[in-house]
DNA sequence: TGATAAAATATTGTTAACAATTTTATTATT
DNA sequence: AATAATAAAATTGTTAACAATATTTTATCA
């Protein structure tokens, strides 16, 4: 009575890794804004039926990562600089909440983790893995939200965090995105650390408003494959 | 031939006027927390199909008001007094900053035009129209972040009032609820007038604490008759 | 009685078939 | 060749039937 599944494992996706998988591609900049999202072709891709597919595309466009249009289907959002600016505008806000609050509570471990933490990013970038460093920096902004304790905090950045890729991939070049500067965020912890407010909140606003001040308009691109695109990430590829 | 429907005007409600209907019950304070929806006595409440409905709930959990629990449908959700109390703090925050932004931004016709909401909610008080007033109290909150001009701000204080509703009934006894005080909100519109942030928020502070300064917990309460509190509101019933 | 098990009912979850609409391809006309 | 009209294909939207699960009711037994 031994296994004899032709196709071994044929596990398929749940509804949530769908929806994990496509934001992890925006938050990868592998999703271009304006990319067409066809239902059966997302439906065969992760190997789930159409329904499935419908239900996470209404839940991304309740998220603002995806526009829906009546009978004409869903595209990758393109954020309008408008939006962009307000977007950046408001992390700001959370982001000098999160530090207030998480200074008001911060034990000495969420210091020590902090520390750690900016190690990791350190050392990514040090040996020129920039996408796992761009991710670890991503992290960095959420670890802070999670030590502040305010659940809705957090969930307001992470809304934030998800959009933000879709602002620059609009508005910004590529090449021109700096992520995160590490030592920008170690003067964060440094600020924690000494429980010091004020320029705690100076230099998250310097580090975001730097990026913040780039945002123009740019030329389009061309439509990528979704197959290609969307593959490899994270959970692992049904057969 | 003369129009031959037994039932006039069978005109079914859209997917977003059931949301709306629902949301607004719940800003009524009409649906008590805990309440289970079934999804056959909605369809039929409204007179549209499950699939329908189906989509409603799913995003109505998405922006919290509902929980789902698999094979086991929804009910409106009941936050818990650590979800409240984050999403008072964080309402102060957005408010806050809010009010900043719009007195960087206000001109005259603004402050008049809050100047006549001020009116109308202190008519309606005085005219002993409670529910009228605390409508009108809400518009007054939302009318300020419309008028600040950023869409992530307004969208989150939305979010926000949506909510509060089921943290005040879930932990705060109906009667207990003061809605908002008009001599407060006159206050704020004076201080705006006179682009004083600080005095402000000062005062939008105290008007939120007061309120959140109340949350504790209490007994729970019978689950109530749907069809009954979902009835007659806004949008028109149809046969 | 009171507890447990079994059956009946009610409710939610899934799917495949079909309808409606949009998009693309083809043909006809100037 | 360009344009417009038509037909074909692709894509999205809807629904009813069924499956799976949970809840309630009834029956059984100590």
């Amino acid at each position: 009575m031994a296994t004899q599944n032709i196709k071994p494992d044929q596990t398929r996706f749940s509804e949530d890794d769908v929806l994990r998988q496509i934001e992890q591609a925006v938050l990868d900049h592998r999703l271009a804004p304006g990319t067409k999202l066809k239902e059966v072709q997302l439906a065969n891709l992760f190997g789930v039926k159409r329904g499935l597919i419908r239900k996470v595309l209404t839940r991304l466009a309740h998220s603002r990562l995806v526009d829906q249009t009546p009978n004409r289907g869903a595209k990758v959002a393109k954020p309008s600089v408008k939006e962009g600016q307000d977007l950046f505008a408001t992390r700001r806000v959370i982001e000098s909440a999160i530090l207030e609050t998480l200074i008001s509570r911060a034990e000495e471990q969420h210091v020590e983790r902090l520390g750690r933490m900016l190690d990791r990013e350190q050392k990514a970038y040090l040996r020129g893995d920039t996408e796992r460093a761009l991710a670890l920096s991503v992290d960095f902004h959420r670890e802070l939200a999670r030590m502040a304790g305010n659940s809705v905090l957090e969930e307001y950045l992470n809304d934030i965090i998800r959009r933000t890729p879709l602002v620059i991939l609009t508005h910004l070049g590529v090449d021109e995105h700096n992520r995160c500067r590490n030592q920008e965020h170690e003067a964060i912890v440094d600020a924690i650390a000494r429980r010091d407010v004020k320029t705690a909140k100076k230099v998250m606003n310097q580090h975001l408003l730097h990026i913040e001040s780039k945002i123009k308009h740019k030329p389009e691109k061309p439509p990528a494959d979704l197959a290609e695109l969307l593959r490899p990430h994270g959970v692992e590829q049904p057969a």
